[in-house]
DNA sequence: GTTAGTACACTGGTCTGACCAGTAGCCTGC
DNA sequence: GCAGGCTACTGGTCAGACCAGTGTACTAAC
């Protein structure tokens, strides 16, 4: 027989705990409001001082927000990745997840990414991802800035051609996350401009191998265009780590 | 010429941003302590409840824990996945996530874990690994409760050998989340020891697989063992989700 | 001298009550 | 009909208090 050890539970836990659960179970829909903070008080039968920390934790949760005068009282936000953003930065600057890691994962998530799309795109899908490579042309000339944000765009779709939002989610905050690691280090870069050439026509690669539902292919061009651009930044010796995801 | 909309920036905010770029530049490592909150009070010349809001939301990120009584003050914890953890669920569980996406993720997690696994494992991997097939043969006697526990130790072997971070708790994540949408259908499973023999075989066939280091072979396995478990609890409209990644 | 027991100073958790700046909506007075 | 101000609220913050619990230093008994 072994015993749980347990922990004091704070009530400003058991506050965070209801509202949680009202918000996960869907009695409180996104845009909907939480009575407010005194009101709250007198339900929860607790002091105002619970209550803030018990927002403040649902606040730094992004399930929340709060705006001091509004009478309709804090508003319940959509779940948004956010705060799985932030805890992923944080672990990333952490140093436990490097550059490696992160670009090993992003490859994984891209691949699978391209080879759903691939497998399941239908005609309109098609049309969407000529227009945004059609945007991306027209980036080219128009500066990094606007180059990139086609560039996102073209992933977005992409990845919404998967049709799943978990590898929708992870994908955009990982990319999120790598560009800020070394976005430093993209500002001195000097030939952007054939950067941008050599990423278009990786895009048109990718493009004809979903256009002909080559899943495999399409896969494999998205790790390698991933390895080709970023590997120079991972340290040589963790190399190695990306190259087994290129040969699946 | 246009201008950012400012948010108004909340005392606590402050605080937390100044105790956040502490620990992140290293000035306050893993296993020091905080002044107590009395003592940070007349620091940033703020009131205890302001503190107080602060420390909640460093609670709540993980990086700090207080106790009360301890005159040592809150303790800096070592960067942790836990709140990645805890963010990831939530998103899991808000988004309009089905079985059917959370398989399929879990395909491409955990394809890619046995894959990277069979190109790195070294000859300590391959003991651990055996060792934790052993538990599971054992376990197989010993009741599904046993086994269980035994089988997810054997995952978690799998996923420290491929060894990155995001991969290992993306997979404990999702694979939490599939048994929590699913464990009221596995208790009724009757035959329960035929179920536990067939995956133990499965693993018995990965772990050849990592062993000859043929990672595309485990990693097939390692899919299609999830697919044959779990694909009927998806609906039958959505199983030609999954099928493309079995052909990988 | 060692040890059990106790007193004390301190911790975080909570409550109360207060004040402030700001907001939304009503409600005048034109 | 509408601009402008009034008012009742909101959240943000502070001050002060009490409590249960902890760690430590001191004391008393052996």
């Amino acid at each position: 027989m072994r015993f749980e050890p347990v922990a004091p539970v704070r009530a400003y836990e058991r506050v965070v705990e209801q509202i949680e659960q009202a918000v996960v179970s869907g009695a409180l829909k996104p845009g909907e409001r939480l009575p407010s903070e005194r009101e709250l008080m007198t339900q929860f039968g607790v002091g105002r001082s619970t209550i803030r920390e018990a927002l403040r934790v649902l606040q730094a949760a992004e399930m929340i927000r709060s705006r001091p005068g509004d009478p309709r009282g804090p508003e319940v936000l959509a779940a948004s990745p956010a705060a799985l953003h932030r805890s992923m930065h944080r672990l990333a600057r952490a140093e436990h997840v490097g550059l490696a890691e992160l670009l090993q994962f992003r490859m994984i998530l891209d691949g699978s990414a391209h080879l759903l799309a691939a497998e399941l795109r239908t005609e309109d899908d098609l049309t969407g991802l000529d227009a945004a490579l059609e945007s991306m042309r027209e980036g080219v000339s128009r500066g990094y800035a606007e180059f990139s944000r086609a560039d996102v765009a073209f992933h977005e779709v992409i990845a919404r051609i998967s049709r799943n939002p978990l590898l929708v989610v992870s994908e955009e905050v990982v990319r999120g996350v790598v560009l800020e690691l070394i976005e430093d280090k993209l500002e001195h870069a000097s030939n952007r401009t054939s950067l941008m050439r050599a990423w278009l026509a990786h895009h048109a690669e990718v493009l004809d191998a979903i256009r002909a539902s080559d899943g495999g292919g399409a896969a494999h061009l998205a790790k390698q265009a991933l390895y080709d651009n970023y590997a120079e930044y991972v340290p040589a010796g963790q190399r190695p780590l990306l190259e087994p995801l290129l040969r699946s």
